[in-house]
DNA sequence: ATTTTAAGTAAATAATCGTTTACTTACTTT
DNA sequence: AAAGTAAGTAAACGATTATTTACTTAAAAT
């Protein structure tokens, strides 16, 4: 038997991503797809049962399963409030600074429905990934230092502003200078720190 | 001369934005708003240019326009930081709350490369609707109450965990119990005041 | 009342969509 | 070396896309 070639896989997910990020995930057709990838359409059939398993996949085994790697990386449960929400930042500033492509179909997960229910059921919602992140602000929750809000509301505020800057971050990306800096992050993973914590603590 | 009728113009407006919230933007062809607007196709292109016309001014003049005068209403530059701030989520919380698919099509507009030309031209960027609330910050910067962020900066802190908690408050919409509730929200409001107010202040 | 004119309709346009059919190629197993 | 088999290709499938052509209708202007 003939083995699937690795390389026609590979080369099928990056022109994917390339594509979603240059031009929009609404213009991504399978058609387009395998041309850019140098291969016949009916390829892309061997190795994903359709369309939408294709971009599920995309986005939960290259995006999400990534960057999931990516933001625990030197993270631990133990560590003090202020040193564990920087290190979450810092991670992922850095992961999508230099993974445009990932963090646009990351966007798309937002809105798409199609990618939107594969987003809450594996990511943010209450997988693996938050996991840690949930025990370590939990832990800061009983040693009273943040406030007992739903776990919905302490990711709100932890994450939303991050991923807007990074949005900030490439929309700057072509002009003389740019605005949003790793030092900036920092600075605003320290007023997300001020804000969360009980006042006066 | 026939005059236009305002009454199909407004049906296929309603129908588009029905459209978009429950099957997604990708699932609006211009057949099906005709069908359900119950006109032919060719009258849309009486009123919009073509579909990209018609999506920029839905998501202008429907989406950003409306939410643009709800969020500064009994806003005023002039107030303090807290009120200004509560103002500004309690009105962006209670548009979107009742204005469900217009929160869709605005989710949207982060993604999808057509609306996020006009999101940036119009909204959010510089425009008229920023400026009120871009002065209201700068003061509170001068009083040196507020950090010397960029106003990208100030901007992310201020307003992207409120559209995730709105968008929160929209996924958990037919679970037993709302989760996000207006108390919540503001309370948030307050976390997110304490955060960017510079240290010791 | 008739003319004028743009609004509106039904149906068709070419292009493109996701997916499949019919066939060939290349690799593993015997 | 030959047989077997799934990977891969080229071309086509019907369905649907945005938009237009040819025609009808309704209302304002004469």
């Amino acid at each position: 038997m003939r083995p699937k070639s690795v390389v026609k896989e590979e080369a099928i997910r990056q022109e994917a991503l390339r594509i979603i990020a240059e031009e929009g995930l609404e213009n991504l057709s399978m058609q387009r797809l395998a041309k850019a990838a140098g291969i016949s359409p009916r390829t892309i059939y061997i190795k994903y049962e359709n369309k939408e398993d294709l971009l599920v996949k995309l986005f939960i085994d290259v995006v999400l399963g990534a960057y999931e790697t990516a933001v625990l990386k030197d993270f631990s449960e133990d560590m003090t409030l202020d040193a564990g929400v920087t290190a979450i930042w810092r991670n992922t500033f850095h992961y999508f600074r230099k993974n445009r492509e990932r963090f646009v179909l990351m966007q798309y997960g937002r809105s798409s429905p199609l990618l939107n229910k594969a987003y809450q059921e594996r990511d943010i919602g209450m997988g693996a990934f938050f996991a840690p992140i949930h025990r370590f602000l939990q832990r800061h929750v009983r040693a009273g230092l943040l406030p007992r809000y739903p776990h919905e509301v302490l990711r709100a505020l932890l994450f939303a502003p991050l991923f807007d800057l990074v949005q900030e971050y490439f929309e700057y990306r072509d002009r003389p200078r740019q605005i949003i800096t790793e030092k900036l992050v920092l600075d605003a993973a320290a007023a997300v720190i001020r804000g969360l914590k009980k006042p006066g603590k």
